[in-house]
DNA sequence: GCATACCATACCGTTTCGGTAGGGATTGCG
DNA sequence: CGCAATCCCTACCGAAACGGTATGGTATGC
């Protein structure tokens, strides 16, 4: 239960992919510099989302990332688990700490806040968050025009 | 959004004084005993617990601490945040790491995540938990004697 | 063949975490 | 009165995590 930047950026850099979605490989290097992400910090978490399944990699000249599903097959949850590890109380996490353990009382607050995050993760999508980012985008131009 | 030992330990401790309302003040080094916390850990834990006007302490032989309000006046939410500092998305929380900001579709996953959250810990109260403690340690009993 | 990308590993300064140490101030109690 | 119990305060400390940076290797399109 702890969100870092890796979250942060990892999941800017996955909505940059879902909304050029069909346009071929983006370079981690394009990602960056749109979303404003140190390129060696963002190249590590592209390993761990590589790895987690949910991005492909094309090496060479011209290469970059495609989301491996639709945009809307990927929910947060993925994204921050793959970054941050399992979704866990993390105080009370079956360690040494919690020797008492099994009958806490304070075990089930814990729980119930990780299953309330859990839900707000796993019930949002990179489509609905790049849809999100456009109607923003796009009345950010209204905006500036009137 | 950052739950580290001092949640854990606090509450707890928190919910011990609770258990024991109403019979005076109970010490520091009774509770540290009874809940398996490092006793000069807690110590400092109750400094912030009275810092924020949960506790009252008294000094001297006899001494110890008792809860300002009732159990069921008090939140765990209370008590997370006197021990750990405001609940804040932590990722995209102001700072140059958002600089992109208010118009970042992100962000309003993290803030959801945060009211969820918030939700969860300001819907429950000492007088829930103690309550819950105390059938479980009824059930335990039971058990055993089964 | 060469620039452009990803891949892997190691390193590094700073901050936080979890806890310990040592004393000081206050108070009940015999 | 004295003393033990208790809270109070500050400082310190090792280990881990955080947020990057650096360096080089490997594949690939043009």
């Amino acid at each position: 239960m702890r969100l870092t930047a890796k979250s942060e950026y990892g999941l800017l850099a996955l909505i940059d992919l879902a909304a050029h979605w069909g346009l071929g490989p983006i370079s981690a290097r394009e990602i960056a510099e749109r979303q404003s992400i140190p390129p060696k910090f963002l190249e590590q978490l592209f390993v761990s989302l590589r790895k987690a399944g949910l991005v492909t990699a094309m090496r060479g000249a011209r290469g970059g990332f495609v989301l491996e599903r639709t945009p809307s097959e990927i929910s947060v949850l993925e994204v921050v688990e793959a970054l941050e590890g399992p979704l866990k109380p993390t105080a009370c996490d079956g360690g040494s700490l919690c020797a008492r353990s099994q009958v806490c009382a304070a075990a089930t607050v814990w729980n119930r806040a990780t299953a309330a995050l859990r839900d707000v993760f796993d019930t949002t999508t990179l489509a609905d968050l790049a849809g999100a980012q456009a109607s923003i985008d796009a009345l950010g131009v209204d905006a500036s025009q009137a």
